[in-house]
DNA sequence: CAAACCTTGACACTCTCGTGCTAAGGTTTG
DNA sequence: CAAACCTTAGCACGAGAGTGTCAAGGTTTG
């Protein structure tokens, strides 16, 4: 059997074999199977939860911190959407297009008598 | 006063005036403040809040996330840490470097005796 | 084959997120 | 000035994250 079982791969990177399984479930580290079902983690997958447990730390970060970067990184429609609301700068009521200022005064006004 | 208060705004955008103030505290949409401490939306604040609405209801995110992924945007460490934690292909056991592959052997063999 | 290990499933508990609502006390405004 | 609105603080509650532990039933191995 080529690969660490989860009890032995649990001592080695630090992790409970409960938690383990819980990291597979959310899709960051996945072991291989053996044929009767039994998970083997390889030195990739010790190496990537060894690391992984660092940055969690280091950054104070959960797995669904990770999990939501990793959904970032590989939906491009997603990134770009977030990434786009990010980047248009809020805190300048200053320069916002005449049609928002005119929404605005409208609602400022009307005190929102027509608001949908 | 210059700004819509925080009722008006939820009105405006969807939002609970009780939520308007929860994101204020996640970071994602800070109002200005009258003398008196009273919260005041401009058309910049009131067009975020129903951008980031749809956002997170687009792609079923959470503000959280919207957080997350904010403080990647600005912390360069941060973002550097995750991309290449995300970066290194993990489910490749084929090309790991001999060192790994070393302390993987030994503690396949020694299985675990001197785990510290 | 029996001890030691693995698997999935489930109960449980602590925390945080997302929300609503109420309380006590200032502010604005007709 | 009284009604209407705002502020912060806090209780409450369901949902999900993070973890432990136990149970029932296969697998591996000395």
């Amino acid at each position: 059997m080529d690969g660490l079982t989860i009890n032995e791969a649990a001592q080695t990177t630090g992790w409970s074999a409960r938690m383990l399984r819980y990291v597979e479930r959310t899709g960051l580290v996945t072991p291989a199977r053996s044929a009767s079902g039994y998970r083997l983690y390889g030195p990739a997958q010790l190496q990537r939860l060894r690391t992984l447990k660092e940055l969690l730390q280091r950054f104070d970060l959960g797995l669904s911190d990770v999990a939501f970067a990793s959904r970032m990184d590989t939906d491009d429609e997603l990134r770009d959407a977030v990434l786009s609301w990010l980047e248009t700068e809020a805190q300048r009521p200053a320069n916002v297009e005449a049609e928002d200022w005119l929404s605005f005064e409208k609602a400022k006004h009307q005190k929102l008598l027509a608001v949908a």
